[in-house]
DNA sequence: AGATAAAAAGAGTTTTTTATCTTTTTTAGC
DNA sequence: GCTAAAAAAGATAAAAAACTCTTTTTATCT
């Protein structure tokens, strides 16, 4: 579904999310511990995640990463999208480039309902909510 | 979703299984031309695939690949199974190994739905009816 | 039997993804 | 100003995926 990469990062933003605010940072080395990623490659995505405005970041003593609550009113679409690319649920799934509704491929309109079931749900709710009922409900990231 | 080799051998099933039956046979050639699939890359997926009883070849004289009246009635899920390995719907989305229904992680269940209508979609027809349906509707492969 | 045409198998090569290592820049505290 | 601690940036390495080329095996036709 998603790439290594884009796992990676879902899990990091919604650790930040969960541990950190404004007044709240934390370093690559915690996050890499507490989600066992590779530490240079998870630093990696964060550079990203924050030159993408999902994420902040402040440098020096003191610094490390955090969720400003702008950041955490996004969706996780975006997160995926600025990994992944823009058409992740919207390419056809069989990688045909002229796919679309006019023109379609065998499969278009059976997994249509399934794409956008799918947007829906990483559309439709913003990281803070989805960071709330992972303490509420003590899921795994 | 699924990786180039998976979507290739999507592809080149459906092929086989529009043009091809026990009496009509189509060699790498021209399926290769036909969908626009490295010729060599192609050859070894539809050997895979053979090996996998979901296509049938001949070699020699006359030979070439072809789907048997038992390869028609498989689903694309097995074909996709084939190629991306048994798990690609029921794995954690996130990457976790640990995560289950007892378990969850973050996204479980909210992507659970959204599987089983994915699995309902290519398992529960087979790849003759996917066929049928193509050549009726003149939909691209 | 010999020639030919096909898939099968094996051995590369290239590209992309994933991961690591090193250096530079920035900031805070003393 | 100096030092320490952090992210940012750059360069490299390893692994996996995608793709290619060559040889071998098998079947058919003449």
């Amino acid at each position: 579904m998603f790439s290594k990469t884009c796992r990676y990062a879902i899990r990091a933003i919604l650790f930040l999310a969960v541990h950190t605010d404004e007044d709240k940072k934390i370093g690559v080395d915690d996050i890499s511990e507490g989600l066992d990623i590779p530490r240079h490659f998870l630093a990696k995505i964060l550079q990203q995640l924050t030159r993408h405005d999902l994420a902040s970041s402040s440098k020096g003593r003191n610094g490390g990463f955090y969720m400003s609550q702008e950041n955490k009113s996004a969706s996780l679409l975006r997160v995926i999208e600025s990994i992944d690319g823009k058409d992740v649920f919207t390419s056809c799934i069989l990688g045909l480039p002229e796919c679309s509704g006019s023109n379609p491929c065998t499969l278009h309109e059976q997994v249509k309902l399934h794409r956008i079931h799918m947007l829906d749900v990483l559309d439709n709710q913003s990281i803070e909510e989805i960071a709330k009922n992972i303490s509420k409900e003590n899921l795994k990231i």
